[in-house]
DNA sequence: TCTGGGGTCCTAGGACCC
DNA sequence: TCTGGGGTCCTAGGACCC
């Protein structure tokens, strides 16, 4: 340890800086930023809070609304029990109005738009910027600053700087955010997490062992609660345990997964910070408000999503080339089927198509839930892996690299004369349907 | 924990090909 | 109808994350 102790100098280090931004509880702050009166108030954010509506489950809860017992995730009733709404207990005699909460519900255009002003900063102070999440990003700022260790003993040049990004934050946008700094993504990570709300955690790396050694398994990320019960069944209780565990064991355990979880516990990660790519799949789900049977429902239900999510996909520019859907049944088995086509679409009728006929087989089922998913993306700029022969321009593609907002314009009209232009789809979804 | 919505990655078995 | 190996793609499910 007996590094970098003169004033202002090197501890020379070729280790990476990473580091984790994570916004606390980014919506409720988010919030907060266009009704200032709710500061220092308990905020819950989620779906399902609109007059008129009992389900639903929390997104984020202000750390003042988790004193209370509300947690993100929780079903709107639990958090209700937990902290009433101002607006009952203002009415309701027995309910104290200092024991209540505001409830909001998603605005996520809102929370984009926030997130953007927060995004332009960490593409200010890093080179490179992994975006998670709307509120959560890894960043790479090894050539920014330093592990050196400045006058006064135990500070590093990194600390700064990741106080710097906080402040950033925190003056030129008005949300918190909490920073993990740290050699590797991992423990980046981490570190985020460990002093939430508004924290700056920084791990040099010559103590990342030591700072890893004594975290309950579960707060290792990747560990959720079916391998953290089967990691303490074995008796790992700690990420220390995990580090002196025998790794051809967690191998054989947990395949690939468990060898990783090794190396994060040991501190080892090399992963290196790339930017956010494009999406993989693209789905929009709905809930039922009580388990249906009701073919024609169900239906409808697909058929919504379905619009939707082709929607979504035009508008981001996105071929897909798998259609499925998602159907959960009582109690909560989740099923899914899909398709592939020949070549990437963009064909809002197909998926309709598709999903429906994917629907056939639940047709008596009780359903409680219901979803559609395009995936195996590509994108109108991506090099275009020509299909079968068609060739999209064969010769001189690097002609419509500029079309990336409309990909295949040849496709318009839904319903009638589909595949003009694109990969022949032949038939498509009979598999089941007969002949 | 009676459970919302949008994602990612991994695994395993089967089909199919050489 | 006993049988080799290697590789790829597809589908379904599971675990996990925010």
């Amino acid at each position: 340890m007996g590094d970098g102790t003169l004033p202002g100098v090197q501890s020379r280090s070729e280790a990476r800086i990473v580091l984790h931004v994570d916004m606390d509880c980014f919506y409720a702050s988010c919030e907060r930023l266009r009704d200032p009166s709710l500061a220092g108030e308990p905020v819950v954010v989620g779906m399902g809070f609109e007059p008129g509506e009992s389900h639903g489950a929390v997104a984020t809860a202000s750390y003042e609304a988790r004193k209370y017992g509300v947690e993100s995730a929780q079903p709107i009733s639990q958090a209700l029990d937990a902290l009433p709404r101002m607006a009952d207990a203002r009415d309701d005699p027995d309910l104290d109005v200092g024991d209540a909460g505001y409830y909001r519900p998603v605005d996520m255009s809102f929370y984009k738009s926030v997130a953007g002003e927060v995004k332009a900063i960490l593409h200010d102070v890093a080179d490179t910027v992994r975006e998670v999440s709307v509120d959560e990003a890894y960043l790479d700022v090894t050539d920014r600053t330093g592990w050196e260790t400045v006058a006064d003993g135990d500070r590093t040049l990194a600390e700064g700087y990741g106080r710097y990004v906080k402040q950033r934050i925190a003056r030129e946008v008005g949300v918190p955010a909490s920073v993990g700094v740290a050699p590797n993504m991992s423990t980046a990570k981490i570190a985020s997490d460990y002093d939430k709300p508004d924290g700056l955690v920084v791990v040099r790396p010559d103590r990342v062992r030591q700072f890893l050694e004594p975290l309950p398994v579960d707060e290792l990320h990747g560990v959720g609660p079916v391998t953290a019960s089967e990691l303490r069944s074995m008796g790992i209780e700690t990420a220390g345990d995990l580090a002196r565990a025998d790794p051809a064991v967690l191998g054989d355990r947990f395949g690939e997964r468990g060898r990783e979880l090794y190396a994060r516990a040991r501190g080892d990660d090399d992963r290196p910070v790339t930017p956010t790519g494009r999406p993989k799949s693209l789905s929009r789900e709905s809930a039922f408000t009580e388990p249906t049977t009701e073919p024609s429902r169900k239906r409808e239900t697909v058929l919504a999503l379905a619009a939707d999510v082709a929607d979504r996909a035009t508008q981001r520019g996105a071929l897909y080339r798998t259609i499925g859907i998602k159907v959960v049944t009582p109690p909560y088995d989740v099923h899914t089927r899909a398709n592939s086509l020949p070549g990437p679409v963009d064909d809002p009728a197909l998926v309709e198509e598709v999903a429906l006929s994917l629907l056939e087989e639940f047709e008596a089922d009780p359903v409680r839930k219901l979803g559609v998913r395009v995936s195996k993306l590509s994108f109108g700029d991506e090099e275009q892996t020509s299909l079968d022969g068609f060739a999209a321009g064969s010769g001189d593609d690097e002609a419509d690299a500029s079309t990336d907002a409309e990909p295949r314009p040849d496709r318009s009209t839904p319903g009638e004369e589909r595949s003009s232009g694109q990969v022949s789809l032949g038939d498509f979804g009979s598999r089941d349907a007969g002949s």
